[in-house]
DNA sequence: GAGTTTGAAACT
DNA sequence: CAGTTTCAAACTC
């Protein structure tokens, strides 16, 4: 099934590019052509923000944000700037200036020929600058260039500087494919960029796509827009590419645009003067609030894949536009990133399917706001599903109806890519709830009042992500313009637990039984990292970390009274309820039967009160007793990690191998390093624990590995997986090998 | 929307 | 590591 659309893209992806508008564009090298606008709302490509600096990115990662993105200031003198002058700017490893303005980037990464263009849309949305810049959209075009199946990544961020730096007609910034590029990558992109006159600066984020498709930043009505499109060639066996296309739903699910705009408006705040002051309720602001965090590592990890010792090339490598302005210290938007959880998530579903919703960008949905996602389905599990919200954690487990209700959940929080190929109900719907979700409720995030959301108190800074608009909070400095407080403090907390910024719950389908055999009975099977300590809820409401995750209690848990309809804690299923839970308690599928029993009233109380209640649905088997749909409002569960995938990896690394224990400086070097080894091992095969290697959490909690999870998802799914498991890179510290 | 309940996080 | 406090989400009204 996925195989085939997948397949498809990737093969007709050059056609289509050619086909593309982008790719005329490029051709007539006229700088505007009106990209077809996908969705006036913001797309993005994922990848690029991958480069954009997040706070909760570690330190070494933390570095490379800046180079990034190129600040651009658009010079009000010249209209366009197709070629012009090109300034070039090496954009190996090393930071750009921001502050020069730069006219064109080019990025020549060799080998394949693929191009990608990133055009701003000249049309609407983009007005660079301020309100007062020439709407004329700023183009970039890249062209990028990989090598046969290597995925090559550029990102190119493009920060406009100020207007009086200007921008010179065209700045070129090249990498060196040797650099950036790790081995056999290499990724030749070329911007241009396009101005036109004044205005204070536009920042510009290129973006790399898989897929042939176009990114999009919508600009703010006034101020900015950015539009990046950079297109990757993909190939769909590429593990690498499988990366991307779960960045981009990382993104996507994130809400990227959110972050971004969120970004480029704290940036812009903090950083410019006055005419770029965003306006909340401008489209920019809308699109862009929320920064994940670690894109970078992401970036990172590629590169590592091609070349292990080539680090930071693509994503890493930092433009350096000979002069970019130099004042402004920061070139890059701050805030944007990856999330590291999601991280742990995103290489898990690597389906390739991704790749296909990045093609067309009215497919994607971005949820925005969303920490935390479910992943819809276990049988199907597109990457987008896969990778949802920074946090989010996925649950095979649920069907194609979890997926809608998840979908309706979206308001919640997370954002869902939904691609339509994949959803079996009509995607579209889904997104456009989605979507719509997103603005209302969707982003509403946390309420602290005296936490300054700088603890795990705090959601977004919990998940990774900046607070943003829709937040509650009062005297937060979970912004940007704290970052450094931000990681400070979060190095704090890391310091003390290298998890805590870990998704909570793990997949765990791990084929060895533990004691509690608790990840045969979980549907998801999934489990709680630390497990849950709940004594009045009976893990019967989302207080339960454990229920919210949508996972079962596990042997972990030091619940009382645990009837957790995703399994109890001492591994029976709802359903069955044979064996008690450990504290005695009969299980929620011994309610069931038992119509009376106040326990179950507990439970359907419990689903009625809150919809939301559950995500997902755990096991099948508990179906009945419990729906667990998320109700629109409610929030999808935060943080799970996958396994299988990436987030194997993060797991593995931290709990599995003791002696790496890094926690997400890990990860982050992971991204950089792991391809080489996890990509290839899971490929194999071999890659991991999956048979049988455990980790261990600080906690002595085991996680599964990440095969194990693949292998328990349900057969029928499987058959189309294959591109999956490829694609899912495990995290090198879960090989065993390694 | 305010107040209460709950359990994780933080603190001691 | 256990007990206590603080906190904010979840829940109730």
């Amino acid at each position: 099934m996925m195989d085939t659309p997948e397949k498809t893209r990737t093969s007709s992806s050059l056609s289509k590019f050619e086909d593309s508008p982008v790719f005329n564009y490029i051709n007539s090298l006229s700088p505007i052509k009106p990209v077809k606008s996908v969705h006036v709302t913001q797309t993005f490509n994922p990848l690029s923000f991958a480069s954009l600096p997040s706070i909760f990115t570690s330190p070494h990662v933390s570095s490379h944000k800046e180079s990034r993105f190129l600040k651009r200031s658009t010079d009000p003198s010249k209209p366009e700037l197709s070629s012009a002058d090109g300034t070039k700017a090496s954009t190996n490893e090393e930071n750009f200036d921001p502050g020069v303005s730069l006219g064109e980037v080019s990025f020549e990464l060799s080998n394949e020929p693929s191009r990608t263009a990133i055009e701003l849309p000249q049309t609407l949305p983009y007005v660079c600058g301020s309100p007062k810049c020439d709407p004329t959209p700023c183009v970039i075009e890249m062209n990028c260039v990989s090598e046969s199946t290597r995925t090559s990544l550029a990102i190119v961020p493009f920060v406009q500087e100020d207007s009086q730096k200007g921008l010179s007609d065209g700045v070129e910034i090249q990498e060196s494919s040797g650099k950036g590029l790790s081995d056999g990558v290499e990724v030749a992109a070329t911007f241009q960029i396009e101005q036109k006159r004044e205005t204070i600066g536009c920042e510009w984020e290129g973006l790399i796509s898989d897929t042939s498709d176009l990114l999009i930043f919508n600009s703010p009505n006034d101020s900015e827009a950015f539009r990046g499109v950079i297109q990757k060639s993909l190939e769909a066996g590429t593990i690498e590419l499988n990366e991307i296309n779960h960045v981009n739903e990382s993104f996507e699910d994130n809400n990227v645009t959110n972050f971004v705009s969120a970004g480029l408006t704290d940036y812009m705040e903090t950083h410019m003067s006055a005419p770029y002051s965003m306006k909340p309720g401008s489209n920019l602001h809308r699109g862009f609030r929320r920064r994940c965090l670690d894109f970078e590592v992401l970036a990172a990890r590629r590169k590592s894949l091609d070349g292990g010792s080539n680090t930071n090339s693509s994503v890493d490598s930092k433009l350096e536009p000979g002069n970019l302005g130099g004042d402004s210290s920061r070139c890059i938007v701050p805030g944007i990133g990856l999330h590291l959880n999601a991280l742990a998530i995103a290489s898990r579903d690597n389906r390739s399917t991704k790749v296909e919703t990045l093609l067309s960008g009215t497919e994607k949905l971005i949820l925005p706001c969303s920490t935390t996602s479910n992943s819809p389905t276990a049988g199907q599990e597109t990457a987008h599903e896969s990778f949802l919200a920074s946090a989010s954690t996925e649950r095979e487990t649920n069907d194609v109806e979890n997926r809608v209700k998840l979908a309706d959940d979206a308001s919640q929080a997370s954002a869902y890519v939904v691609n339509e190929e994949f959803n079996q109900n009509s995607p579209k719907k889904k997104i456009r709830r989605l979507e719509q979700a997103g603005e209302s409720e969707a982003c509403k995030r946390c309420n602290c009042k005296k936490s300054k959301c700088l603890k795990l108190y705090c959601e977004c800074f919990a998940a990774g992500v900046y607070c943003i608009e829709p937040c509650s909070c009062q005297d937060c400095f979970n912004k940007p313009i704290h970052e450094d407080t931000v990681l400070t403090t979060r190095k704090q907390i890391e310091s003390r637990n290298p998890l805590a910024f870990a998704p909570k719950v793990i997949r765990t389908s791990d084929p060895i039984p533990e004691v509690g055999e608790d990840s045969i009975t979980t549907p998801a099977s999934a489990r709680h990292k630390r497990g849950c300590n709940c004594k009045k809820s009976n893990c019967l409401k989302k207080y339960c970390e454990c229920f919210q995750g949508g996972v079962g209690c596990s042997i972990n848990c030091r619940c009382e009274g645990c009837k957790n309809a995703f399994g109890l804690k001492d591994g029976s299923a709802i359903v069955e309820a044979e064996g008690e839970p450990e504290d005695g308690e009969t299980a929620p599928s011994d309610k069931n039967a038992r119509n009376k029993n106040s326990e179950k009233t507990d439970i359907l109380n419990t689903e009625e009160q809150n919809p939301a209640a559950l995500p997902t649905t755990p096991l099948q088997l508990h179906r009945p007793l419990v729906q667990l749909p998320f109700s629109s409002k409610s929030k999808p569960p935060r943080s799970f990690i996958t396994i299988g995938s990436s987030s194997a990896l993060y797991t593995g690394n931290r709990y599995g191998k003791p002696n790496i224990i890094r926690p997400q400086s890990i990860i982050e070097k992971h991204f950089q390093s792991v391809r080489e080894d996890e990509t290839p091992e899971i490929l194999r095969g071999n890659s991991s624990p999956g048979t049988g290697i455990k980790t261990l959490s600080p906690n002595s909690k085991r996680i599964s590995p990440p095969q194990c999870e693949l292998g328990s998802i349900p057969g029928g799914a499987r058959s189309g997986r294959k591109l999956i498991l490829q694609s899912i890179p495990s995290f090198p510290s879960l090989t065993p090998n390694h």
